[in-house]
DNA sequence: AATTTGTCTTTTATCCACAATAGACAGAAT
DNA sequence: ATTCTGTCTATTGTGGATAAAAGACAAATT
C-alpha cells in the first residue's frame, strides 16, 4: 500500500544507513522502461540528445538509462556506438509501481478515499495524517492539496484545516452546467475551423475508432472513457481558450474516477453513448451549426442525466 | 526592496542568534493591530472568545495579543476583567509592512515584477531566484506559483521552469470571452432572485455608491476600481456555481493590477463605467430579461475595450 | 447551565537540506 | 560546421524540523 520504495541499488558515494530520500527517481525508472521497448526493437542507439527527445527527459536520465542498460549487459556503449546485445527480459524493468510520480500516487490515493470511503461533506481534512497514510512528506500533500482545490471539492480555511466539499448532486450540477457553455461554444467554433486543420484529421481517427469499438461492445466497451476524453478534449481544444481547455481538466478528472467508482450497467451506457458521440461527429462533419447544436446538446443532456444517476 | 523584515522584539524563550524563523507572526500583528482599534473606543475588552471572533483569530493568538497590551500598559488584564488604561498611540501598532502575509507579499512583488519590469512572454521563472529576491523560502514561492498558475499567466514544466505566458492580447481576450459568458449567464439568473433575497438589498446599496461618486466624481473617481469589484462579483454570485464564482477571481485580480498599472484618462474611462454600471442596475431592478441582457452587453462590451486598449 | 479561562496538544506555515533532474559549455568526433 | 560527448553547475522535488496558530478539554467562574 504505501509507496516507501526501497532503492534497487546502493548509490555509490554513500554508505549505509540512507538519510532522507530527497527524491524518487521516478522519471529516471519510467523512461529507463520506455526505453527497454525502444530497445526491443533495433539494434542501435541512437545519439543521448536524440534519445532524450524520444523519451522526453534530458541528458543527464539518458546517460543514467544507458549506465544501467550496460549495467544490465543490455547494450555495450561506448561514446557514439550503442549496440544493443540482447532483447529485454521481463525482469530487466522496473516494476510499474515504482514509476507513477509522487504526484499521481498522492491523487490516486486522495481520490480513492473521498469518492470509495465516507467522505462526508464538511469533513475535515489534515495534511499531516493524509501524508502518514500516504507514506510521503506533508509539502507534497500541501502542493498536491492547492492544486486540487481548483477542482471546487474542497477548500482552505486559512492557518487552519481544508474542508472536503463533497461529491454532490450540487458539485455534479455546476460542473456540468458550466461544462454545456464550454461545450457549446467549442463545438459552435469547431465547424469554423479551416479545412486543413489537423483537428479534421483527428476527428475522422476517433470515429473510426469509435465504429471499431462499438462493432466489438461487448469485449470493448472499457475503452470508452478514454476515448471520451479524447474526443472531448479535441472539441474543447477548437475554442483556443486557455480557460475553456483548462477547465476540461476538472471534468475529465471527475469522469475518469467516476468511471472506475461507478460500474453499473456501464456496457450499456457506453453503447448508448458511443452512438450519441457518432451523430455528435457527423454533425461536425456536416458543418452545419444548427445540426451541432442539436447534437451536442442531446449528448450533453444524456451525460449530465448519467453523472447525476450515480450520485446518491 | 527586499521584505526580509527585522524581528522587532527578542522572543523571551530564545537568547541570540535565532535560528529558523520558521513562521512570521503576522496573524498576530495584524490582529493585534485591529485590535488597538477596537480599544480606541471601548473602556473594556469583552471576553477570549468573542475577541477571537471579532478578531477573526483563534484564542491562543488573543491571548497573546492581551499580554502584550498588557505589557504596553495599555490595558489591565486578570482574567475577565480587562480594563483600557489608556487610548494607543501610534508607536503602539505595528508597522504596517509586519502585518502582511507572506502570501500577500509574494503575490505584490511577483505581479510587479510580471506587469511592470521587462516581462517578455516566453520568459523563464526561476523559484530560486525569486525566493532571494523576496527573501522567503523556495517552498513558499512554489505554494505561490502553483496557485497562481490558475490565473492562466504561467505554466509548469514539470521537472523544470516555470513558462511566463505573459498579460498578452490573447490572454485579455480568452480572459473576455469566458467573463461575458459567465456575467451574462449570471446577469440573467439575477432576475429570477426571490424579491427578499439579500442581494436586492445590496444592488440598491452599490446604486446609491454609485451616485455619490458620480456627483464628486473629480475627487472619488479612484474608488471605482473597489466598486467594480463589488459589483460584478454581487452579479456573478448570483449564478450560485462555484466555479463561476471562482473565476471571477481571475477578472478581479487582472483588473485590480491593470488599474495600478494603466492610470491613463482613468477619471473619465471611470466617469463611463459608473454611467454604464447605473444603466445595468436599472436594468437589473426592472426586471426585464431583455433590458438586462443589452445593457450587460453593452457594458462588457466597452470593459473589453479599455481592457485591451492597456496592451501594447 | 452556560461561559470563560488555564493548560496542553495538534496542525499549519515556513525554512532548510539534499538527491534527482535539467541544463550549460568546452572539447572531441564526424 | 555541425553534432555529440564529458564534465560541471543550477534548479526542482521532497522530506524533516520548528515557531506560529488553531483547537481540545477540564477546572473555574458567573
Amino acid at each position: 500500500m504505501s509507496s516507501n520504495t526501497f532503492r534497487a541499488e546502493a548509490r555509490s558515494n554513500r554508505g549505509l544507513a540512507e538519510p532522507s530520500m530527497a527524491k524518487q527517481n521516478t522519471v529516471f525508472k519510467d523512461a529507463f522502461n520506455r526505453c527497454l521497448n525502444l530497445l526491443a526493437e533495433t539494434s542501435t542507439l541512437p545519439s543521448e540528445p536524440e534519445l532524450g527527445q524520444v523519451l522526453g527527459v534530458s541528458r543527464t536520465t539518458v546517460r543514467a538509462i544507458l549506465t544501467r542498460c550496460e549495467e544490465l549487459k543490455l547494450i555495450i556503449w561506448d561514446k557514439r556506438r550503442k549496440i544493443v546485445l540482447r532483447r529485454p527480459e521481463p525482469s530487466d524493468y522496473f516494476p510499474t509501481e515504482e514509476t507513477s510520480s509522487l504526484a499521481e500516487i498522492i491523487e490516486r490515493s486522495f481520490m480513492r478515499r473521498i469518492l470509495a470511503g465516507g467522505a462526508e461533506p464538511g469533513m475535515q481534512i489534515n495534511e499531516l495524517e493524509l501524508a502518514r497514510e500516504i507514506g510521503t512528506g506533508t509539502t507534497s500533500v500541501r502542493e498536491f492539496l492547492i492544486r486540487f482545490s481548483r477542482f471546487g471539492l474542497i477548500e482552505k480555511r486559512p492557518n487552519s484545516h481544508w474542508v472536503l466539499k463533497g461529491f454532490t448532486r450540487e458539485f455534479a450540477l455546476e460542473l456540468t452546467e458550466v461544462r454545456e457553455m464550454f461545450e457549446l461554444r467549442s463545438a459552435a467554433s469547431f465547424v469554423s475551423l479551416p479545412e486543413d486543420h489537423p483537428a479534421w484529421e483527428e476527428l475522422k481517427t476517433i470515429e473510426a475508432v469509435h465504429r471499431e469499438i462499438l462493432a466489438d461492445i461487448d469485449n470493448r466497451y472499457r475503452e470508452f472513457s478514454e476515448l471520451d476524453e479524447r474526443f472531448h478534449l479535441l472539441v474543447h481544444k477548437s475554442s483556443s481558450n486557455r480557460f475553456i481547455i483548462d477547465f476540461y481538466d476538472i471534468i475529465a478528472i471527475v469522469f475518469h474516477y467516476h468511471y472506475q467508482w461507478n460500474k453499473a450497467n456501464s456496457r450499456e451506457r457506453n453503447a448508448r453513448a458511443l452512438e450519441e458521440h457518432l451523430a455528435y461527429i457527423a454533425a461536425l462533419q456536416s458543418r452545419d451549426p444548427k445540426q451541432v447544436d442539436q447534437a451536442c446538446r442531446r449528448h450533453l443532456k444524456s451525460a449530465r442525466e448519467t453523472l447525476l444517476q450515480s450520485i446518491p
